[in-house]
DNA sequence: AAATTCTCCTGAAGGC
DNA sequence: TGCCTTCAGGAGAATT
C-alpha cells in the first residue's frame, strides 16, 4: 500500500521519462476512481510536463502553465512506464501517452484519485490543510510535542493523521513506534519530549531507508519498471504478529487501533 | 476541536 | 473443488 516511500519511489522512477516531454494522447478506460476523472482528453494533449513533484502521497505533474495533474495511488495504485501498444490488463484505468510510451495507472481497489487544478497545487482543498513533510526541517521534536499535547488519542492514530504529519501510513507508523520503543496505543499527550525526539528520528530514518530500498511491496505495489520494492525485508514488526521480537524474542502482539491493525512488542514498547 | 464511525473497492484467505 | 463470508486499508465525509 503506497505510503510516502512508495510514492516517492514512483516519482523518481517516472520523472526522467516524463519531464520535458509533451503529452500526445490519453486513454481513459474508467471515468471514475474515488472521484470522477477530469476531462483529461481535453486538458492534457499538447501539454509539456515541466516537473513531477510530491506533496504527502500526492504526485503533482506540472503541465506548462496550464495547471497541475494530481495523482493519488490510494492503497493499491501503481504507475508504470510501458510501450503504448502493451495490452491493458484488468484495472488498468488510464494511459497518458507521450510518443512511443505511456504512463499507465493501475488501481485494483480504485481508492486512488486523479484530479486537475489550475491554481497552485498547495492551495488545492485536499492539500492546503496538510501537515509538514516528515523529511523536511519543519517536522521536528518541538513541533510534534506541541501537536500532541491536546491529543488524548493513540499516538499511532496521531502519526497517521495528515494534519499532523503526512505520508506516514500503517506500515511505517508501526515500524517507527517499534524503533522508538513507544506503544502504539499510548495516549499521545503522555509521551515525554525526549521520547518524541526518538520518534521523530525513527520516522525520518525509516522513511529514508525505505526510499533507498524502493519502498515496500506487500501485494500490489510496483515501481515504474514493474519491479517490487525491497523494504519488506527490513520490516521489524509489521505483519509479524505472533512471531518473536528480533530484540527480545517476546511474541509480537496485535491490537486494533483506529480501525487499523497494529503489531507491537509488549516488552520493548511502552 | 477532537474523536469516532462510515464509506468506497477488490482480492486473498479461511471455513465448511 | 467451490461457494460464501470476512477482512485489509488511505483518507475524506459525516457524525457525535
Amino acid at each position: 500500500m503506497p505510503e510516502l516511500p512508495e510514492v516517492e519511489t514512483t516519482r523518481r522512477g517516472i520523472s526522467p521519462w516524463l519531464t520535458g516531454r509533451t503529452i500526445t494522447g490519453v486513454t481513459v478506460r474508467r471515468q471514475a476512481l474515488r472521484w470522477p476523472l477530469p476531462d483529461l482528453a481535453t486538458l492534457l494533449p499538447g501539454r509539456t510536463v515541466q516537473q513531477i513533484s510530491r506533496r504527502a502521497k500526492y504526485l503533482l505533474l506540472a503541465c506548462d502553465a496550464a495547471g497541475t495533474l494530481l495523482i493519488h495511488l490510494g492503497m493499491s495504485g501503481s504507475l508504470r512506464i510501458l510501450p503504448i501498444d502493451t495490452p491493458p490488463q484488468t484495472h488498468d484505468h488510464l494511459d497518458i501517452r507521450f510518443g512511443s510510451h505511456c504512463l499507465r495507472l493501475r488501481d485494483p481497489r480504485r481508492f486512488g484519485a486523479v484530479l486537475w487544478t489550475d491554481t497552485p497545487p498547495d492551495q488545492h482543498p485536499l492539500l492546503r490543510h496538510l501537515g509538514p513533510e516528515p523529511l523536511s526541517p519543519a517536522f521536528h521534536t518541538n513541533y510534534l510535542y506541541a501537536s500532541t499535547r491536546q491529543r488524548r488519542t493513540a499516538i499511532k492514530t496521531v502519526l497517521m493523521d495528515g494534519k499532523v504529519v503526512v505520508g506516514v501510513g500503517n506500515i511505517y507508523a508501526t515500524e517507527a513506534l517499534y524503533a522508538a520503543g513507544i506503544h502504539p496505543n499510548r495516549a499521545a499527550y503522555r509521551i515525554a519530549r525526549v521520547r518524541l525526539d526518538r520518534l521523530v528520528a525513527a520516522i525520518r530514518q525509516i522513511l529514508s531507508a525505505a526510499i533507498d530500498q524502493g519502498g515496500t511491496t506487500l501485494r500490489d505495489f510496483q515501481q515504474e519498471d514493474g519491479k517490487p520494492g525491497y523494504f519488506r525485508h527490513q520490516l521489524q514488526v509489521y505483519g509479524r504478529t505472533g512471531e518473536p521480537c528480533y530484540r527480545c524474542q517476546t511474541r509480537l502482539r496485535m491490537q486494533r487501533i483506529g480501525q487499523r491493525s497494529s503489531a507491537y512488542c509488549p516488552h520493548c514498547q511502552h
